[in-house]
DNA sequence: CCAACTAGTAGGTCTCGCAAACTAGTGGGT
DNA sequence: ACCCACTAGTTTGCGAGACCTACTAGTTGG
């Protein structure tokens, strides 16, 4: 079978690099915790759009491989079954030192930016 | 012979995809033109540090291709030839174009991830 | 039965890091 | 003169990681 490969959707994608998994760190510990399928509405509230679940389920796991979050399954209360994340201590560690790495970045690079649209 | 692979420099890496290309465009339009060796001073004291030459070297030469900037080459005064880059009308229109966007993705992942780190 | 939910896998792509080669001048030691 | 080390610059090959698309597959409610 051919695999027809359509266009990756752009620069936005690689924008996540490396900073979804803080954000979706960031959403754990708003609300306690959450599961995937509404992870991803959030994320796009949040102003992320167009997060793929194919994207975001195995981050998640590599989340839990990295002992950043923990899993619980529950049986679904209207719905199918559904894996809850959680943040563990050292996931909020994670969020703090690296978030604060990321603002530090991201600050640089916007007013860097800024500088060269208005030059 | 064996190459020996050291650990990739971390998250700050994967900070770069697609932000770098912005940052040197915007470096650019302050400047009028420049060279890939001070290009890789001035992004470090942008606080985009530790750019690698292999890395910045490859992305001229995309911009090149992409009609984003245009190169010329100059004699060395004092040194090797250097290959001097200038924006181009369409380099012009990009930076604009995805500097908004980048701008605004940028603060929405800060606000999350910051609200993340108050919770 | 269909639509909305919910989770997962396989394979591919792109941009980056690392390492090293290569070119050209400059200055020091012998 | 000659060699060497150092600085300034550019280029290229290989590897890796995190994302995307596409596809699979289950459950519940109208």
């Amino acid at each position: 079978m051919v695999l027809v490969r359509a266009e990756p959707r752009g620069r936005r994608t690689q924008w996540l690099r490396g900073v979804l998994d803080l954000a979706v760190l960031a959403l754990l510990a708003e609300t306690g915790e959450d599961y995937g399928y509404t992870l991803l509405q959030r994320l796009a509230k949040a102003g992320l759009p167009d997060v793929q679940a194919g994207t975001l389920y195995p981050l998640l796991n590599r989340l839990a491989a990295d002992g950043l979050v923990r899993a619980e399954w529950r049986a679904g209360a209207g719905g199918p079954g559904r894996k809850f994340f959680a943040l563990t201590d050292e996931g909020r560690t994670a969020l703090t030192e690296r978030g604060a790495e990321w603002t530090d970045f991201a600050r640089n690079a916007v007013a860097l930016v800024e500088r060269g649209m208005r030059a």
